[in-house]
DNA sequence: CTAGGTGCAAAATATTTGCACTGGT
DNA sequence: ACCAGTGCAAATATTTTGCACCTAG
């Protein structure tokens, strides 16, 4: 893999600042067109192609769109969704990986990795809400 | 909310077979064009959407589309999705959903609903595999 | 009758591809 | 110099919206 401008402008980006993000977000960090770090979109797009087929990222969907995370080899992260403020809180469970493994074996299913998002309300939301009626957008 | 021709074709198909689907499918096995029960594109999405609302439906996203799971108020299921023969494998384990009121109960976090898609290789495709190299896209 | 529902066409969003050109090695 | 990598524009895929017409209640 060569070690072109534009994949330093992304990795820099990208593991700079540890998180969820998706193309736009990178993009956005990047600079913009007709300046020195300038990277296209088909090349965003194809990079983080490139880095999730790497390893270095893991990627998963979210809300209809792709969003990618940092992690080389990490050990698997799960989020809660927080459908009122929007914001992914991320968690690990030994607890959980160790059931999912379980069932897995039961099955005869392989785990190469697990995606699990839990959608409910976080305990800032918790509180600051009161009488407030809200739609619940599950994930 | 009206009981017009279009809902009750839709309501037939999603519920005739149990499994999940994406639009396309729904509208694949829905009257054509021209035909008498045909539901436009719009429509099929639209009444997704009040299906989801209503509890009717579970929405969930996988491989960049919009996906939904019959299942009225069911207990939530989780999935195996096996990356070589794409398919998905429904469970349920009460184990994990324990871990995951657990962790949230430790964090404050109030759980609507979890979902949670367990990728690697299927029974069958693992045995009928051998020699076979393969790329894995995680979910 | 009349608001909610529908179909059509077009827009919006997200991502991918063809192709000629550029820059890394 | 060679070829992987890039940028541009356009194509694809999916889902949403504006609007005029239709129909269930």
């Amino acid at each position: 893999m060569r070690n072109t401008q534009q994949r330093r402008m992304m990795l820099d980006v990208v593991f700079s600042q540890a998180g969820i993000f998706d193309a736009d977000q990178l993009i956005e960090r990047l600079p913009g067109r007709s300046t020195p770090g300038y990277v296209s979109r088909p090349t965003v797009y194809r990079t983080l192609a490139e880095f999730v087929e790497a390893g270095l990222l893991q990627k998963f969907e979210l809300d209809g769109r792709s969003v990618y995370q940092p992690g080389i080899g990490s050990e698997p992260t799960d989020h809660f969704f927080c459908v009122e403020c929007r914001e992914l809180i991320e968690f690990v469970s030994p607890a959980i990986a160790d059931s999912v493994q379980q069932v897995a074996n039961d099955r005869g299913f392989q785990v190469a990795a697990h995606r699990l998002v839990v959608s409910g309300t976080c305990s800032n939301c918790r509180q600051r809400r009161r009488r407030t009626k809200r739609r619940v957008d599950l994930v």
